[in-house]
DNA sequence: ACTTGAAATTGAACGGCGATCAATTTATTT
DNA sequence: AAATAAATTGATCGCCGTTCAATTTCAAGT
């Protein structure tokens, strides 16, 4: 048998998407096999190897559209210039996200590619669409500061964030801990940090305490 | 051939875990082959079974010993109860080492134990060991506060140094960011915070600016 | 010293995996 | 209608983790 066309290149890629995520949501990315999302569309391994270079380009593809949901859900904040609240729904709307795919996200961290392969650009602007959601929350706080300093303090709260939901991911959050009260207190510490303490020298904030700045 | 007793049951399970972090620390967790450790050492996949239930516990236990190292490095540390400076030596201390095995750091959390499986106690036990560190330099800047609230900001404070490095062992770092000048500015604003922010009501502040507690 | 039971070690074997590719069938172009 | 291109199969390869009966050696008891 061969050329069925029961479906069209786009239709089979979307087949086997759709079936990966099933199982990954299911099983973890541990449980995804060839075999297993072949028979799932109906179809044999060949037809995967032919819309995808391996399993490794499967699993990028894959987590991929994770990013793309994730950003969606998180372009519907709406921000309010207070920093505070606004990373305080960006933060909520990122854990519901990890929460209700929690084994989908993981696969976002879990999987890595060989060395000698280089992550794909369109991957990594993804995530870098992710990123500049929190800077646009946090710009009001840095008004003073420079747009590197700025784009700095964005990834360092987007990465603290990324930890808390690695672990929480692995089950190493502790009895009655979880990553919600976590990133809260973080956030709120943060931005007291920052909008409380040593100023750079920019001349709009009041309370230089005088300790040198960074 | 059998029972051979070149080696002891303990100098064996050293051989087999050092050669497993060997080939860790070169070729990363995917490389690690149970026929390849065999090899190594100079016997048969049997005995490696003999040793360890499975890979799974090979490589739980190859890590329990990167915590080992890890821990023996950070309590070399003097804390001078500076918690801004005690945080930066501990932080140095950890991406010191993070920085000279960085796969053997990234197999830390690569790897994940099937669901079914728990975390053994006496790994969960060295992962709050290296806790309780953190906890002890940031605690006098927080001795007005409940020992839940210390050691929560300890974990936060981990957790998102830790995010950090996940980050740069997966190559997601920009250019000319480092983990340590993220984690610099990431404990600098953090004890701000805790430091100027607002204040519980435990009396021996002074600048309670009103804003309701957490 | 001899016997006996326990422990260690081997290596063949099993089933499953990702990946490859010649062969086949169907669709599309000329 | 013929020729070319694309899709699909399924057999096949080599490797993987894991198991286990068989073998050999060590240690204990007598």
């Amino acid at each position: 048998m061969a050329r069925r066309s029961d479906h069209t290149r786009e239709e089979l890629w979307r087949l086997i998407i759709d079936s990966s995520r099933k199982i990954v949501e299911k099983e973890g990315l541990r449980g995804l096999r060839a075999r297993q999302v072949a028979r799932d569309i109906g179809y044999t391994i060949g037809t995967l190897y032919n819309l995808f270079e391996d399993l490794d380009d499967l699993i990028m593809h894959m987590n991929g559209e994770t990013l793309d949901q994730l950003m969606e859900e998180c372009s519907k904040v709406e921000l309010t210039q207070n920093p505070n609240m606004d990373l305080e729904r960006l933060v909520h709307c990122y854990l519901s996200f990890t929460h209700e795919n929690p084994k989908l996200w993981n696969a976002v961290f879990e999987h890595k590619l060989p060395e000698t392969r280089p992550v794909p650009e369109w991957f990594s602007e993804k995530v870098s669409g992710l990123l500049s959601t929190i800077e646009r929350a946090l710009a009001p706080i840095l008004s003073g500061r420079s747009a590197a300093e700025i784009h700095q303090h964005a990834r360092v709260l987007w990465m603290s964030l990324f930890g808390m939901t690695v672990l929480e991911g692995s089950g190493r959050l502790q009895e009655g801990e979880t990553s919600m009260t976590l990133a809260k207190t973080l956030i709120k510490t943060y931005v007291d940090g920052l909008t409380n303490g040593p100023q750079v020298n920019a001349g709009n904030y009041p309370k230089d305490n005088g300790k040198t700045p960074r």
